[in-house]
This record gives C-alpha cells, sequence and structure tokens, in this order.
DNA sequence: CCCTGATTCGC
DNA sequence: GCGAATCAGG
C-alpha cells in the first residue's frame, strides 16, 4: 500500500495527536512500520509535536491499585497465573488442575478480559492466541507470558508465530553483535 | 529488555 | 519518494 491522501491525512492527524510512530503504524493497516512512518513523517516536515500525551515509555500495562505488597496479588482469587510480573511463579498449584479439567478444546480457555491484551501490548513473547472477533472492540490476545521469555502459553500450550518488525532483534538476540 | 524518534542511503 | 537498517537515546 502507498501514502494515498487519506493515509497521509491520518498520519497527520494522529502524529499531532501524540500518538507514536509505532502506534500510527499499527493503526494504519498495510504493512506500514514505524519506520515508513517516521520516514514519512520527516519527509512532510512535521517532525515536532506538540506535545507528547502518549505515556508509553514505561509500563503498558495496568498497576495494582491496592495492596502494592505481593505481585501476585489479584482481585480475585480465580486460576489465572500470568506471567508479566516481575515475580512470575510458575502455575504450579494449578497446572495440575486445568491440564485435567480441561480435556475440551483450548479454545474453550476463558481467559478474563482484565488479562488479555490488544495488538499493542501484545509482546514477541506473550501468546498470540486471539479472543473474540477480530472486527469487534473486544477483540484480544491471550497475552500470557512464560518467566522464560519463550512464547508458551499455559493455557494454549503452543502460539502461532507473527512476524513482527521486531524480528530483527529477535535474530540479534540469537545471533550476537555485529 | 522494552521502547522512542532521527538519519542514512540503496532502490 | 520510500522505508529497512542503523543510530542514539530513555
Amino acid at each position: 500500500m502507498s501514502w494515498t491522501d487519506e493515509r497521509v491525512e491520518l498520519l497527520k492527524k494522529l502524529w499531532n495527536q501524540g500518538l507514536s510512530a509505532s502506534q500510527i503504524a499499527a493503526e494504519l493497516a498495510g504493512g506500514i512500520t514505524r519506520n515508513a512512518v517516521i520516514g514519512k513523517v520527516h519527509r512532510l516536515g512535521l517532525s515536532g509535536r506538540a506535545k507528547a500525551p502518549a505515556p508509553q515509555q514505561a509500563r503498558p500495562r495496568k498497576a495494582p491499585t491496592r495492596a502494592p505488597s505481593h505481585p501476585m496479588s489479584h482481585t480475585h482469587s480465580a486460576p489465572v497465573v500470568r506471567g508479566n510480573l516481575a515475580v512470575a511463579p510458575k502455575a504450579m498449584p494449578m497446572a495440575a488442575p486445568i491440564m485435567e479439567l480441561a480435556p475440551t478444546p483450548m479454545t474453550d480457555v476463558v481467559i478474563p478480559m482484565s488479562e488479555r491484551v490488544t495488538i499493542m501490548e501484545l509482546r514477541e513473547s506473550m501468546c498470540r492466541w486471539p479472543h473474540g472477533d477480530p472486527t469487534s472492540e473486544d477483540f484480544r490476545f491471550c497475552g500470557a507470558k512464560s518467566p522464560t521469555g519463550t512464547p508458551y502459553c499455559n493455557f494454549h500450550s503452543q502460539v502461532a508465530y507473527q512476524p513482527s518488525m521486531d524480528r530483527r532483534r529477535a535474530a540479534a538476540r540469537a545471533g550476537g553483535m555485529r
């Protein structure tokens, strides 16, 4: 896809709204990368932005409102163990029950909406198992992340590979430096 | 490691 | 003009 007037307009709009290049790239579907966005932004000469209301940088994840004591503290006691927090205990206590009580297809696994992630929150090492209608606002990915960083999911046991713009980083990680 | 924008340069 | 690769930084 190319830079049609419409796409350029959307680019300008989003850029001025303070969205990051990668976010805009995701918004402008069509295999557009953040590099493409940045390159275009510069060519259009709208480098500087008003402000950056985008609190990106740090944690995309939501921090517990209260009880910051234990990293595993959830508001409920559901057997949900996620690996997205610093100290990520394995799902040992619940692993067995899940395997035994879930003979049904993995698609029946229910992950609380609050624990799922959007396309923007999805990371290379997260489970990409989709939940919900892709055309719906409620569409989310499982998002489970193992402590070891491998794309293993306690709920879906395997994930589909998704080409990403970070393939380079993944390669560098495996290879070494240049 | 996660991410950000900036720049270069072959196409 | 385009954007991957790279650079420089938080």
